[in-house]
DNA sequence: TAGATTAACTGAAAATTTTTCCAAAATGAA
DNA sequence: TTCATTTTGGAAAAATTTTCAGTTAATCTA
């Protein structure tokens, strides 16, 4: 599909509050509520917009640990890579995986509660995983930057 | 604040799928419609829930090319690293920066069209950036998972 | 360019949802 | 147990979403 300027504006908004009524994006847009409404679902349909979800502040439900792990496999074997997919992505800690270019193959970002709770989150769970070779973890110190918002 | 089994199960449904009607939440919780407004005013009230976003799909709107990206500074000054990380937060290209533990100071990660907007990203925008001692970058080759859901 | 076709827009009405209000039930502390 | 507080449920009110019909604007073709 293609976008002119306010289908452009409509996602950034969306992006950043998309609990805003559609006469309040009508007023920031100079559009109808109707023509708000009828670009927005155009944008649900082909598949632009994903979903709307809430964002949780992780330290409110203590989650404030937050660790990226670099993951390499034993072997490049593709019914390893397989199963390695299958069950990281089963695991609720791990919010991202990422396979990735460079010396390890996968990137994740993991959640918990501390660091007491990553050792055993390695421990337990992610160690538990077949054909993983090595990992190497780095903590996240301080979040400079996180936002949802792709820029359109 | 303190969560019940069912304020957690509330938000899970709502991080999974905000547009869900208060009515809906209600059968799958058990609950009146209004005790469903309730809490959810209440999560919200708390700072719990952080704020509702619409989640764009990438692809869609030719941003398909996603970076992980380590910076190390060149000193470790104050000054510099203030004014670093103003700096990074101003660029829409960067969704994500984490000040982290190990070799690198910061992981960043990084959304643009295609590789050749990634160079262009690193030499017109990052690197145009005071203070950067030097960058390491990986290249997503796929999404094994990512999800904005943190486990409650 | 003129005419036709399609897409996008507007305002009003209808349908649905959110929000308020009040009374009843549940919970917790003294 | 009793009092106070919180949570809940149902109904009414307020607000929002969604539909609809008619108009305007834009696009395409001959």
């Amino acid at each position: 599909m293609k976008f002119d300027a306010i289908d452009k504006k409509l996602l950034q908004l969306l992006q950043t509050d998309s609990k805003q009524t559609n006469k309040e994006l009508s007023n920031k847009l100079n559009l109808s509520v109707t023509a708000v409404f009828e670009r927005i679902k155009k944008l649900e349909n082909n598949g632009v917009i994903n979903k709307y979800v809430a964002l949780v502040k992780k330290e409110k439900i203590d989650k404030s640990f937050v660790a990226f792990c670099h993951i390499k496999l034993s072997q490049h074997i593709q019914e390893y890579v397989v199963q390695f997919e299958k069950d990281v992505a089963k695991l609720t800690e791990v919010l991202e995986c990422h396979h990735i270019s460079g010396d390890y193959d996968y990137l994740l970002k993991v959640m918990v509660k501390d660091m007491e709770a990553f050792r055993e989150f390695m421990v337990e769970k992610l160690t538990n995983i077949s054909h993983i070779g090595s990992t190497h973890s780095m903590f996240v110190i301080s979040e400079v930057k996180n936002t949802t918002a792709i820029p359109v």
